[in-house]
DNA sequence: GTGAAAGCGCTAACAT
DNA sequence: ATGTTAGCGCTTTCAC
């Protein structure tokens, strides 16, 4: 038992093919249904190597055929559904096609990560589907010069992006807190790269064009234990805002947290909304009113836009943008006075 | 610039070497700081290299080297955050050694997913973490012995196994529940399989040491859906248990939606006990009393594990147990009878 | 329908 | 300290 684990020597095409008593071009052909290999020849190789117990070696496979077949997938972090469900999506859509899918998640929460990016250049994938939120534009057009990339998540002229208008998400979530009467309305978010940047001037110029003043808060990370530090400041004093329109629910989990910290409950005290529609939002309890940006879809995309670039390098840039949803629940709601004002009129 | 976009031949060592002057031989020891090369060659070759944009090519280099330097992770569902918790921690343990991680997840909840292990036997990983919940014992015994495996979140017999004590969680996450008052106490948890029992078992064990008589309710696959079908039946009749215990996080708040939408109160209807300790569980509003499993500690032993093995195939197997940890939280009280009769003590 | 031979980019003895 | 040589397992012309 214990012996076989050293690792004999792996069977190869050629021990099948000597199995079978035919070259290993017949083998190499025959499982990839190659034509040109008669179907007993192709047969007798199948049974062969399910009885040699051969697997096929996708590194010497891809050494050899000079294109690559793997496409390589660069998320941010995994703690954020967003990225699972954009990696969901795109091995949906890689499905059938030929091609593996390898996952490279970015090491570092807040900064570009260089070394994940690099295994997957190592790696050799034939193309990269990358939420490069952290990078400045440069530096992707740059990537995208050296290398096939589908840009996810975020639009760069003149790379294939397939993306949610985070523009129009923003001023709906923005305009949805004026709406219910706030004028104080703050945004959260994290720092500020190229990639981050949309749902910020969104809420900004809603604010602005409002007759409101916006005011940032910048956390130092996208994460609930920094939105909270960042919104445990914001939370007081008479100038507190009234609603908080967070980066995403990450980070609105965090201001939830940071309000119930400090005694403010949510709606009554604070209205906030979140960005992604994640699970934990609709839980009973949280309520948290949200952008729905289809993450999984927007990973579709991807995977095909991929696939399409792969067939036809030459095709121009792929500009694909989806419309997000505001999905409302009961995290926000009337500020009190207003809420008070309507009671009167009720 | 559109035009670099068509894969000119990639820079391989031959041309560092003749950017240099020297030979292959010398540039493939620069790049990895192996004795006999002058540290004037080195400097040159790293130089031109940069110069040049010169990629490694991880496949090429396995291929050549025999030994595989990847270690592949094997993991069920990123939905889950004890997956993506145990992940961060393989990854933590394997940083600075030289070994890149190739990350499979697999594609089917609640069945075995040949596919996505076979993924990474073509890729060639010199030896995989796996969390094999699905698979039965003797299947993971029969990977085992045709590569080297180190089996995480499980327990098997004979093989690597970095592991938390699921008896001990569950009997203490039941003992709570007992010593809290509850009799009714029913047991939620998914698929049957072997890697899937030890907390059922503990369960029913510790019922029965009480004289109480164990109820268990299987949903059909690991899911929050699936938990609240399966507690929507459960939580209704005369008979409809006081507490229930959910094999992990994603299938109690499946239970706690299934409650609300019954109108039941958590914990004054019922109370709640779930198993991982996930972010959401410690949210304000959720207060979901959880056994933790120290997933990322899991992820760094197994990430050790593997390396260890790796370095010494002939070692005996590791057999690693660490002990879980009851938190407990507010969705956890005394059935709606005792605690009238704890106030009236009071 | 089948096979021979070259070579992908790299590593690893084995020289020198 | 540096170079030579032979593969790793596979794909892919190009013959037969």
């Amino acid at each position: 038992m214990r012996e076989e684990r050293n690792r004999q020597r792996a069977v190869t095409q050629e021990d099948v093919a000597q199995a079978v008593g035919v070259s290993r071009t017949l083998v190499s052909f025959a499982f990839r249904g190659a034509p040109g290999v008669s179907s007993e020849t192709r047969q007798a190789i199948l049974e062969a190597a399910q009885r040699l117990g051969y697997r096929h070696n996708a590194a010497a496979a891809d050494l050899a055929s000079k294109r690559p077949s793997a496409v390589g997938l660069f998320l941010l972090d995994l703690r954020n559904e967003v990225f699972v469900d954009i990696f969901s999506g795109v091995r949906e859509s890689l499905e059938g096609a030929r091609n593996r899918l390898i996952l490279s998640v970015s090491q570092s929460q807040g900064t570009v990560d260089e070394g994940a990016m690099d295994s997957l250049v190592e790696a050799r994938v034939g193309i990269v589907i990358a939420a490069t939120l952290f990078d400045t534009d440069e530096r992707v057009k740059a990537l995208a010069a050296s290398m096939p990339l589908v840009n996810v998540a975020r639009r760069i002229d003149g790379v294939d992006s397939v993306y949610s208008d985070d523009r129009a998400g923003a001023r709906a979530a923005t305009e949805h807190l004026l709406r219910l009467g706030h004028t104080r309305v703050a945004h959260v978010t994290g720092p500020g790269a190229e990639g981050h940047l949309e749902r910020r001037r969104a809420y900004a110029a809603t604010m602005l064009d409002a007759g409101l003043t916006p005011r940032v808060v910048v956390a130092d990370e996208y994460t609930q234990e920094a939105a909270w530090r960042a919104a445990s400041a914001l939370l007081v004093g008479a100038e507190r805002p009234t609603a908080v329109f967070a980066h995403n629910d990450e980070l609105a989990l965090g201001v939830r947290e940071a309000a119930h910290a400090l005694r403010l409950s949510v709606p009554r005290d604070l209205s906030l909304v979140g960005y992604d529609d994640s699970r934990i939002a609709r839980l009973h309890g949280i309520d948290l009113t949200s952008v729905d940006l289809h993450a999984l879809d927007l990973g579709r995309a991807a995977g095909a836009a991929a696939l399409a670039r792969l067939a036809n390098p030459g095709a121009p840039p792929v500009d694909q943008s989806s419309n997000p949803r505001l999905v409302v629940r009961r995290s926000t709601a009337a500020p009190a006075h207003v809420a008070s004002g309507t009671e009167h009129r009720g």
